[in-house]
DNA sequence: ATTAAAATTTAGATTCGTCTAAATTTGCCT
DNA sequence: AGGCAAATTTAGACGAATCTAAATTTTAAT
């Protein structure tokens, strides 16, 4: 059975995978997880031991199917739990994320499988990030970043590609929420920053920075 | 801050201060955690420096105001959690206490706040055990055990001293659930056993450790 | 009041996850 | 190819929570 601290790496793991499909690298992991290499090289090694990823000493790791499966499971609860959080106790989309990353370790699969029951066996989370099935299959979405939108198309905001309260405050804060069907008005040459407009409102402006952390569909 | 395993010896030593008022026994302790009187030693010392017990060497723990006022806190999140398994999820009295163990440990204020709110800020948990309002305050509920009941009355089942799956198993196949009024018939000279009758249902016979730990109003 | 048994504490070791510092490997640049 | 810088791993250590074994204190019985 993975540790609390296993469990992390593992969902980090799979999150890097995305970015580095063959091999996350030590130096990510220990940014990510604000520890330093050393630790993450021991910890590899400790999870290469378990069968829960492939690792080749300075070659970064890969998960094994049965690391997948697990961080599949841990994703999963977080998500759940996630919505448990906004739908039923009325938190914000920003409030949610640390205390779901507490309550995504407890392992009891009656009480995950009961709380998707009792949220109405949701697909997404408040984020719009796919909730994997008990047995970890997760639809492929596929959405493309705000940024890439070309000017004059109207879409929906379908997600976001970051967590981070400070991101997600400002999106409130612009009108930004999931659902939202904005119009690109208009791309900056100079700073790549993206005019917008939702509904008959006026205008506004978001940086590339904020338009490449956004998903439309 | 108190961590996960210090939290778990401040809720012990809070739940067993009512069998030993003038101070906890290592032994007690170390029965209770499953671990040995040595490391209950090391942890008692720790928790004597972090001001939350009162520890003399050998002549046991009690806890300090503060030991007391974070007990509360975590048996005000463990009971809320059991009420919410219950209440909204399905599960039975007697599965639940495990899960509630773990949840118990998330401290985020808001999220035990909200989540009482949610559940219409409950006195009781399934066990009729009182939840501590957010400053730590206990209605001194003043129930007896069922042994101690006279035959020929009739009283309300208002909660449980053991909080086990097998007790609480036990009570449901004799039909013994919280808020069922029974009628004690007779109470055996022989055993202490004690016969009593549901309604207009013929009586059944529960031991006297069943009568010990059931609670009535 | 002694003293043996029980309870408790201390001493020293172990595992987990982390650290710093030093060694090693990789890969890039000329 | 050579060599340096960056990335990574190894070595050795530490704090937390636990253990066993040994020492100490308390308690209870004679």
């Amino acid at each position: 059975m993975a540790s609390f601290t296993e469990e992390n790496y593992l969902k980090l793991i799979y999150a890097l995978s995305a970015q580095q499909p063959d091999g996350v690298t030590t130096n990510a992991l220990a940014e990510r997880t604000n520890t330093r290499a050393a630790s993450v090289s021991d910890m590899l090694r400790k999870l290469a031991e378990k069968g829960l990823v492939h690792y080749r000493k300075y070659q970064g790791v890969t998960l094994t199917n049965e690391g997948r499966r697990q961080a599949l499971q841990i994703i999963r609860r977080h998500r759940l739990w996630e919505v448990f959080l906004v739908e039923k106790l009325g938190f914000g989309w920003d409030e949610v994320h640390d205390m779901a990353e507490e309550l995504e370790h407890i392992r009891a699969d009656e009480l995950t499988d009961r709380l998707s029951v009792f949220l109405g066996n949701p697909q997404f989370d408040p984020h719009g990030d796919p909730i994997p099935t008990p047995s970890g299959e997760l639809p492929p979405t596929r959405y493309h970043p705000l940024c890439d939108v070309a000017a004059g198309e109207t879409v929906p905001i379908m997600g976001v590609l970051q967590h981070s309260p400070a991101f997600l405050q400002h999106l409130n804060k612009a009108g930004l929420v999931l659902g939202c069907v904005v119009k690109v008005c208009e791309i900056s040459v100079f700073d790549r920053s993206v005019a917008l407009s939702i509904g008959d409102q006026p205008a506004i402006f978001v940086s590339y920075e904020v338009a490449r952390n956004v998903l439309v569909g």
